[in-house]
DNA sequence: TAGTGGTCTAGACCACGCG
DNA sequence: GCGTGGTCTAGACCACTAA
């Protein structure tokens, strides 16, 4: 176990993610075998000059990913299975251009109109306030993929048709400084009506996968209530739990 | 904020966990209300007699959960929107029981048989690696809401007839020493063909969710493959998301 | 018994947000 | 400037596991 290790204590970068760093990319690079020990945290802390506490909080921090496992008498060993990433807060146009897909987005409406009971319940405003609407569909490789339809209070974000053609949502908010923080969401299955079909490319009774999604800041207002329906012929949500200790 | 907090350094409960258990239960109970500031860590050490690292621990298993934010130069605040629960490695037994609805198990299948290669894939084992198969109709209600096939290795657990019908399978796998820790899964949606709304009591083309999730245990191996099918008439997935700071 | 992680202490200095 | 959380130290004792 000759990994490299270092830390530079005059960068600006916590000493802990310095080192949670540079295991991590010994982890996902095949440096340390998945079921290999990582060498006890005491013996770590001194070739690096660190204290016990700070090895700790490292260590901490890559067993929170799950990529590590700690047993008391033991020692600290890789995990063998690849977990590759919990399921995200992430957009779908995101998603979609991480795996190469080339997404585009036609803005199929942009208005701002009173909220309806439901959307209202969602948001947590009184009904008839004025809310954000966004209903977009979304393609890959000139295929439609979903239909999304978006909520959001007037006063958080007022983009412009261009920027939601080649942004995702949740960017667009990250860049309005809003820090999202949780959201809540519902999938389910039915299956397409005449208009969803047309819209979609699929024949009615077509399966469908539908989500409602409801997203939190860290004051803890609600900053989007999505309902959004995707063809299930293209489309799966794929993702990994790791099981709280 | 006139909390009545206090540890017992007589148990064997650790005092930053009993102090979490506290301050969530607060929380929960509304003593601590959203948007309010918890008081500083050093304060609230010192009415404690805990040291700070102690107290920290406590305030930050809280910030994981996502009950709690800190800011610098603000404070801790106890977050605003009602956060539920994440997606839980739960069984849908365990599901349907907590939320009061007498679950009931069908065992339809209960047998040893090769590997096929998707299963064997799924389990990373060698194809035709006899594994054993349980497939179960679960009901609600007396009403049917969804078919679970499990494949699982022979060496892990060997379940009779009577604990599958009345325990959810990752009780049993607990029960058999099985540390699950994280699981894999794909959620898509189809329609029902002939067999499958009989079985399910649904309309043949009736919307379905599908699940297939493979989970591992804490050494890194899969200890279960399932593919499930869920009437969506019936049963939708609602989780909370948190985001990843 | 020896070695591991789990917990805990009593300090210290720094970075950030606000008035 | 002041108070907050963020980071870090150098120890200590305990609980669990394996040989």
């Amino acid at each position: 176990m000759d990994l490299q290790l270092s830390v530079d204590r005059a960068s600006p970068v916590p000493l802990y993610f310095q080192l949670s760093q540079q295991l991590e990319s010994a982890i996902e690079r095949g440096k340390l075998a998945p079921g290999s020990l990582l060498g006890n945290e005491i013996e770590l802390a001194g070739r690096l000059g660190l204290s016990r506490p700070t090895v700790r909080q490292a260590i901490q921090s890559l067993v929170d990913k799950g990529l590590l496992v700690r047993r008391r008498g033991i020692g600290t060993q890789v995990v063998h299975s690849q977990v590759k990433r919990p399921m995200e807060l992430s957009s779908l146009y995101d998603d979609l251009e991480a795996a190469g897909q080339r997404p585009a987005t036609q803005v199929l409406r942009h208005t701002v109109q009173e909220a309806t009971a439901q959307v209202a319940a969602a948001l947590a405003v009184p009904e008839g306030t004025e809310v954000r609407l966004v209903e977009r569909l979304r393609l890959a490789h000139g295929e439609p993929m979903a239909h999304m339809r978006n909520h959001l209070p007037v006063d958080l974000l007022a983009p412009g048709e261009a920027e939601l053609e080649t942004t995702g949502l949740y960017r667009l908010m990250r860049g309005a400084g809003v820090t999202l923080h949780s959201a809540r969401q519902t999938v389910g299955a039915r299956v397409a009506d005449a208009a969803e079909a047309r819209l979609l490319g699929e024949d009615e009774g077509a399966p469908l996968l539908t989500m409602q999604r409801t997203t939190y800041d860290d004051t803890g207002r609600a900053v989007e209530y999505g309902s959004h329906l995707y063809r299930a012929s293209r489309y799966s949500f794929d993702f990994q739990l790791l099981v709280r200790p």
